[in-house]
DNA sequence: GCATTAGTACGTACCGGTCAGTAACATTGT
DNA sequence: ACAATGTTACTGACCGGTACGTACTAATGC
């Protein structure tokens, strides 16, 4: 026999990890209001002391959700289809073209973090101060996009362009075959109209 | 004394209207599931079977706000700002502006009808059919609008604004000085790339 | 070598409170 | 009279959260 590894392959799955895991998944499916922390447990196979070993509070747990998806978001967003881009225009054409074909797909339910700030609209829940932090930053991100796209205000632009994603979010959790669908002209119009001499 | 009117000025304020307007206060502001009918029924100076004499359900009164909410969403839009538009641009360019000059001011929260369908991704929810038949009015309204702009592609150009529109409800309910700010100067972008001949 | 101890990771069972909704009856105004 | 409302008290389900017991492992003492 070999002897075990200092940390080895088949790790155990901690208790809290299957909660992040189960979390995600329900939260963002459902929401988080409309999910108990009975079914969180449940569905990770774990009982409650245990989330409550990991997390102070529901509303705790919902932040650490929030902190995952803001972390897959930016993997997803800097390198959208798994490809990146070194031209800023194709960057973001890229990242809404990809989001706006998941957007018209059935069960879309939007950005967890947009969403977490729609059901929590007090500025002191942990969660909302994940979601608020993020949008800011996105919006810094999209600005500095912009600028390297050549456009005359590149605020506006950036500003625009969030606009316009937010509105694929939010639709796309509305009815299948939305707005989205025109999401990746509207860009281009919004960033040639914004880049072009004028 | 003189007898009453038909339906006189000092009118009895039926319990069900102090209920939809407590209502509508509070599911707007807080969000549905956040507040409970004792929290309804209390500010609405009632008392909870007179709630439930007027409606079937929490589900059913958050219906009706949102059919309420829909009524005078639409007032708004006719007639941004109480001025009655011939022109479809400067009609769609009033209301964006007044949409977002709210949307930058502290305490918005968005489109309760938006929210609504965030709070309740179920398709069988009461609230959300509502909100649901609303948008597709509304996106069938803009498409409308900007074949009146002479749109190349009226579709693409109502789709852009509706996207535009639901970018400002749901950013401005995460930040004053949000990206709202250059909505009007986008919209303008986006109409003139549309309509100019190309 | 083997019991003792400590620490970790987890489950069982339960708490008090709040939720939506209701039953039965009293009161008011016209 | 009768229709609308208030009063009171209740239900059963569910909610977030916790006190407490238990299995397993690793280190320690002798």
């Amino acid at each position: 026999m070999t002897k075990k590894a200092e940390k080895p392959a088949e790790a155990p799955v901690r208790a809290a990890d299957r909660i992040r895991a189960s979390a995600s998944e329900l939260f963002y499916r459902e929401g988080i209001r409309a999910v108990g922390v009975d079914e969180v447990v449940d569905r990770a196979g774990v009982t409650k002391p245990s989330l409550y070993r990991s997390f102070a509070s529901k509303d705790d747990l919902a932040a650490a959700y929030l902190r995952d998806y803001d972390l897959s978001f930016w993997e997803n967003f800097e390198r959208p289809g798994g490809k990146t881009y070194s031209n800023a225009r194709d960057h973001v054409l890229a990242y809404i073209s990809q989001l706006a074909s998941r957007a018209v797909a059935k069960g879309y339910r939007g950005c967890g973090l947009s969403n977490a700030a729609v059901e929590y609209p007090s500025r002191d829940n942990p969660a909302r101060q994940v979601a608020e932090a993020h949008k800011k930053v996105f919006r810094k991100r999209l600005r500095e996009l912009a600028a390297g796209m050549g456009a005359r205000q590149p605020n506006v632009l950036g500003d625009a362009l969030l606009l316009l994603i937010e509105g694929i979010y939010v639709t796309g959790q509305q009815s299948e075959d939305g707005p989205a669908q025109s999401a990746v002209a509207a860009a281009k119009l919004l960033i040639d109209a914004s880049v072009k001499a004028g």
